[in-house]
DNA sequence: GAAATTCCTGCCAATATAT
DNA sequence: ATATATTGGCAGGAATTTC
């Protein structure tokens, strides 16, 4: 029967991807996070499903890179640049491309990820039919044939066989709505060839006109961020939030008129600083030539800084000067000064942003590889470091010296190495460890590349391991291979270190709680001894490890590696006359640092629940004026996470919790130790029956597996 | 103000690249 | 194959943030 009334709206499609868009723009209702090189774009899985078959497979987990339905998307091969090109024509129908080189960039994207429209401009070559969604690496890039070929202005045209109402079998791409009538007939934006007519609503980038004002501002701001990689005008610096992006490009553009010599004035002006600093000790050379010019005005200042922001500018030639006979290296940005060059280096990212870290797990991007995987351990929450004393682990080393220090009795600065006055790291010759480093579960990601292109991250690894469920056969390549043992102490020595009761009065006093014997020389001892509540007798379980050689890629012995792993590492004790004191003997009065940290957290566009504490222009010296939200999820739970060793009550607060646990001391009397007994090889473990002062069995971590249960 | 988290840097093993 | 260069993990204190 006929309808009594059809109503139809030929503006409703573009009415429609506009709103997506914007949607997208502000990053509402995104739920899929997609990363091109270190660039995560937020988008709606609905609109790219819709529009590519790959992400249509991708986001069901039908791919074989993905093999389940991911939130978390990586393309690696893809430039952001690109993919943001192909984020605006998915959520726009249309897109205006530069160059013809852009133009290829963007058909081998999307031929790859089977967008019709987009693979005919791909070298000119019949776009190829068929698309079975499957990622392939790229191709070898290096493709120097240019044809000619003025902007491509790519409006997607309408899909052969599509009627206006729709319903083709699989959903309209990104640019179906304008199936709907040929693209000259929706109104907001008209078509191309009309564009040129009307010069009053034109685009001075593109030149396309446009049917109303509104159309035309809200393509001018596709122009002007677009995500489109987000790169400064000027300067070609890459941002992730539009409004970082845009106070950098105001600055850019006023310091631009400063000439092309700044250079050896920003050299002269850090040379300045460096002998200032160095006034105190004696600086013998300075090299990178410069003349000492005059400071400019502060303007220069901040153009000095900009310009040492350019991609490049960070890692060029290296001041260095020699004090003391000791080469240090300085940053030409911050001036701070490095014994090794290595550092420098690494330091440079903070400034360069050249290679960015992010985070698998969410859309953080770190300037160091390693703040990324100390920050990712948030996410699995594993825990790696083992106290030798109860076996409990802890996510971080943090954690785990406070509950040493507030079970054991262990204070951090008997068994501290020695810090050098920039706060490296000097390893104390006969540092103890009295913890255990489990190696990492995570897969390990391969180095980045020599070359300053960023290498992907590779595809996106398996789900990440809950704290319980890894098996040993999960292990990488065991790290931190400590072997100071074989070298020096052949002869064997053995140290005693007695370890406070867990809680005042819980043991009998004066008595150690644990006392452990370490044998240091070829073959470790580490003797574990429970005095006094010790219900097996004698009380002492006794470990033998032995330093073995790693049989490096070999899964089966790494995992049986991890039993042999030693408790602690040795090297040739340096005198200190300080013993027991608490503090480090000996140690040099530090330098006083008055150095900023220099924030290297970034957030990506659509993360938009921080968009607004980004509005503060705070000058505080932070180049990007990044500024941490209040707080992470995961990180909250896992810091809120204090249970009581007795009871197993969790408490938000450490105060609270020890309050709490003075509760029990009164009737800590009774405690009771069970013995816990491991033999080399076949591990062979009596369960914490009964015992009191340790978590509930739940929460009992397996020292060879850290397994969350005891098996 | 204390606790927790992040930043930092010397050192060095693991890895990538050059020869 | 070896030699050299670079990357990233680590400790543990400083700086900063959170409670
Ligand atoms: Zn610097
Ligand atoms: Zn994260
Ligand atoms: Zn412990």
């Amino acid at each position: 029967m006929a309808p009594v009334v059809e109503v139809s709206d030929a503006g409703h499609c573009r009415a429609l991807l506009l709103e997506l868009n914007e949607q997208r723009l502000r990053g509402q209702f995104c739920d899929v996070t997609i990363i091109a090189e270190d660039t995560k774009f937020r988008a709606h899985k609905n609109v790219l499903a819709a529009s590519s078959p790959f992400f249509k497979r991708a986001l069901l987990g039908q791919e074989p890179a993905c093999p389940s339905p991911a939130q978390v998307l990586e393309l690696p091969g893809v430039q952001a640049g690109v993919f943001s090109d192909v984020l605006n024509f998915i959520y726009n129908s249309r897109l205006a491309v530069p160059s013809p080189a852009a133009a290829r960039a963007l058909g081998a994207v999307g031929r790859r990820l089977g967008i019709p429209s987009l693979q005919g401009l791909e070298a000119g070559g019949p776009p190829p039919r068929d698309m079975n969604g499957t990622w392939t690496p790229p191709p070898p890039s290096g493709d120097p044939r240019a044809p000619a070929a003025a902007p491509v202005d790519l409006t997607c045209p309408a899909r052969p066989g599509e009627t206006a109402t729709g319903g083709g079998e699989s959903a309209p791409t990104g640019g179906g709505d304008a199936s709907t009538a040929s693209p000259s007939a929706v109104s907001p934006a008209s078509s191309p060839s009309s564009a040129s007519a009307s010069s009053s609503l034109q685009c001075g980038l593109c030149g396309r006109g446009f049917g109303s004002a509104a159309a035309l501002g809200f393509h001018a701001k596709l122009h002007r961020g677009a995500r489109r990689g987000l790169c400064c005008r000027h300067c070609g610096k890459s941002f992730i939030h539009v409004k970082r992006l845009q106070t950098h490009e105001v600055g850019c553009r006023d310091g631009d008129g400063g000439g092309d010599d700044d250079v050896t004035t920003a050299t002269a002006v850090v040379t300045g600083v460096v002998t200032t600093t160095a006034s105190v000790t004696t600086t013998t050379s300075v090299t990178t030539a410069a003349a000492a010019a005059a400071p400019k005005a502060a303007k220069k200042a901040l153009l000095l800084r900009h310009r040492a922001l350019e991609p490049g500018a960070a890692e060029q030639e290296p001041l260095v000067k020699v004090v003391d006979g000791q080469v240090l290296y300085l940053c030409g940005v911050c001036q701070r000064s490095y014994m090794t060059l290595s550092s420098l280096k690494r330091h440079a990212n903070v400034h360069s942003w050249r290679r960015k870290y992010p985070c698998r797990y969410c859309d953080k991007v770190f300037a160091l590889a390693e703040y990324r995987t100390k920050h990712e351990v948030w996410h699995t929450g594993e825990r790696r470091y083992q106290c030798i004393f109860c076996w409990d682990t802890f996510v971080t080393y943090y954690n785990l010296k406070t509950h040493q220090k507030a079970f054991h009795g262990i204070s951090p600065g008997l068994i501290a190495s020695e810090k050098t006055p920039n706060g490296g790291y000097r390893p104390k010759l006969n540092a103890l460890k009295l913890y255990r480093l489990l190696p990492m579960r995570a897969h390990k990601r391969p180095y980045k590349t020599y070359s300053q292109g960023v290498v992907p991250d590779g595809a996106l690894p398996p789900p990440p391991a809950t704290p319980g469920d890894a098996a040993a056969t999960a292990v990488t390549t065991p790290q931190n291979p400590t072997n100071g043992g074989g070298g020096s102490g052949g002869g064997g020595r053995t140290m005693t270190y007695v370890a406070k009761p867990a809680y005042a009065g819980s043991a009998a006093a004066g008595e150690g709680l644990c006392q452990i014997t370490v044998r240091i020389g070829e073959e470790a001892i580490v003797k574990r001894r429970i005095s006094g509540t010790d219900l097996r007798g004698d009380g002492d379980a006794e470990e033998t490890t032995r330093q073995r050689q790693r049989d490096d890629g070999d899964e089966d012995s790494d995992a049986e590696d991890r039993l042999w792993r030693p408790y602690y590492s040795y090297k040739p004790k340096r005198k200190t006359g300080g013993g027991a004191g608490g503090t480090t003997p000996g140690v040099a009065p530090k330098k006083p640092r008055w150095r900023r940290k220099l924030r290297s957290l970034r957030w990506s566009p659509g993360d938009n629940d921080n968009d607004d504490d980004d509005g503060d222009d705070n000058d505080d010296g932070d180049p990007d004026g990044d500024r941490r939200p209040r707080g992470d999820s995961a990180r909250r739970r896992e810091r809120h996470h204090h249970p009581c060793r007795v009871c197993g009550k969790s408490f938000p607060a450490l105060r609270k919790l020890r309050k709490h646990q003075r509760g029990h001391e009164a009737g800590a009397a009774a405690v009771t130790m069970t013995t816990t007994t491991s033999t080399v090889g076949t591990v062979t473990t009596t369960p914490p029956q009964g015992r009191v002062g340790r978590r509930p069995l739940l929460r009992f971590a397996c020292p060879t597996c850290a397994k969350g249960v005891w098996p």
